[in-house]
DNA sequence: CCCTTCGGAGAACGATCGTTCTCCCTCGCT
DNA sequence: AGCGAGGGAGAACGATCGTTCTCCGAAGGG
C-alpha cells in the first residue's frame, strides 16, 4: 500500500470544498462535474474514484456542511454566550454574522431540498436530519436555561424563517428580528 | 379575427395550471416542456405560441401563483377573522390548512429561488416581490390592529419559517407553532 | 535498455431537453 | 372538385452533462 489513502483523503477534501463553494454559488444542477474537477484541481478519474457519482458527491457535501455548521455554531455559542439565555440569543448573533458574509446565498439545506427534494429522497432525508439536529441542539440550550421544551421548536422556526427570508431578500435584518423575537418569547410567562 | 384570442387565453390557463402542478410536484428543472405539453393537452406549437420559452413560462407560473396566493389568503382572512387581531392569526390558520393538503411541497417561491435564484435573477426578483407583498399585506393587518409597525416583519418571518420548516419536515405543525408565537408577540407590551 | 503499470488529459458516448422543423391532414373558400 | 392556409403530431437538431474510454507519457523494476 502506497500513499493511496492519504492521497484519496486529500482529494476528497479538496473536492468537497470546491463542490460546496460551487453548489453554494450556483446551485447543484447548474454546476457540472467538469467545473468541480477544474475547481478542485484533480483529474476526472480521481474525482470519480473519490465519489462514484454526482449524487454521492452532493450527499457528501451536504453531510459535511451539516457537521461544519453544527461545530461552528456550537463553538460560537460557547464563545459568545455567558448565561444560559445568552447562549440561546447567541445563536441568532451567529446567524447575523453568517448572513453578513459576502457569499451568503441562503441555507444550503433549504435551497437544495427545494431544488432536488422532489426528485431525490436522499437529499430530503439529509435536510430533514440537519433541521432536526438544529432543533435538538436548541432543545439542549432550552433545557439548560430551564425553559419549557416547546421553546425549541419555536426557536428552530425562528432560525429557519430568518434563513429563508435572508436568503431570498438578500439582507441580514432577519437575524436581528429573529433575535428580538426570541428574546420576547423567552421572557414570556 | 377569429376565436384566436379566447383560444390563446384558454391555452395559457391550461398550460399555467399544468405547469404549476408539475413544477410543484417535481421542481422546475425536473419537468420538461414535453411533460407540460402532455399535461396541458396542447400541441408543442401552441405551448410555444403562448410562452416563447421555458423561462417565460416559469416566470408566468410564479406570477400567477403570487396573485392566487394573495387572493386566496386575503379571502380566507376576510372570512375567518372577526377581530383585527383575529385576522392576523387567521393568516396562520390559512397556513395550517395549506400545509395539510396532500400535495403541499413547500412554498414554491422559497423552493424555486433556492433552485434557480443563483442562476436566474428574474426568478429571485419575483420571489422577493412576492415575499415583500406578503410583508406588506401583514403590515396592513398590523396597522388595522393598531400594533407597532415592526410586527409586520416579525409576522412575515414567522410565516416564512413555518413554510420552510413544513416544506422540509413534511408536517403541518409549524403553522400552529407560528400561530402561537404570533399570539404571544402580538400580546407583548 | 526494455517492458509493464499507473495516472493524467481530454475525447467520446449516451441520454436528456429546449427549441425548431417537416410532413400531412383537415377545413373553408371558390 | 381543386386549392391554399393553418394546425397537429412528433421527428429532428443542437447543446449540455454525467459517465466512461482511449491514448500517451512517466516512473520503476528486471
Amino acid at each position: 500500500m502506497t500513499s493511496t489513502d492519504t492521497g484519496a483523503l486529500s482529494d476528497s477534501s479538496r473536492i468537497l470544498a470546491a463542490a460546496q463553494r460551487l453548489f453554494n454559488e450556483s446551485g447543484v444542477q447548474a454546476v457540472g462535474m467538469d467545473a468541480i474537477r477544474a475547481a478542485a484541481g484533480v483529474p476526472l478519474k480521481r474525482l470519480y474514484r473519490a465519489f462514484p457519482a454526482k449524487d454521492a458527491l452532493v450527499q457528501a457535501v451536504l453531510e459535511e456542511r451539516d457537521r461544519e455548521f453544527g461545530e461552528t455554531l456550537s463553538a460560537y455559542v460557547d464563545t459568545h454566550g455567558d448565561t444560559p439565555r445568552g447562549r440561546i440569543l447567541a445563536v441568532f448573533d451567529y446567524l447575523d454574522e453568517w448572513f453578513g458574509q459576502a457569499d451568503f446565498r441562503g441555507c444550503v439545506f433549504i435551497n437544495t431540498a427545494g431544488e432536488l427534494g422532489a426528485v431525490s429522497p436522499a437529499v430530503t432525508d439529509i435536510a430533514r436530519t440537519h433541521k432536526q439536529a438544529l432543533r435538538d441542539y436548541l432543545a439542549e440550550l432550552v433545557a439548560d436555561a430551564g425553559l419549557p421544551e416547546d421553546r425549541a421548536d419555536q426557536l428552530a422556526l425562528l432560525a429557519n424563517g430568518a434563513m429563508a427570508t435572508a436568503g431570498i431578500m438578500g439582507t441580514r435584518d432577519p437575524a436581528r428580528q429573529a433575535r428580538e423575537m426570541a428574546r420576547v418569547l423567552l421572557a414570556a410567562r
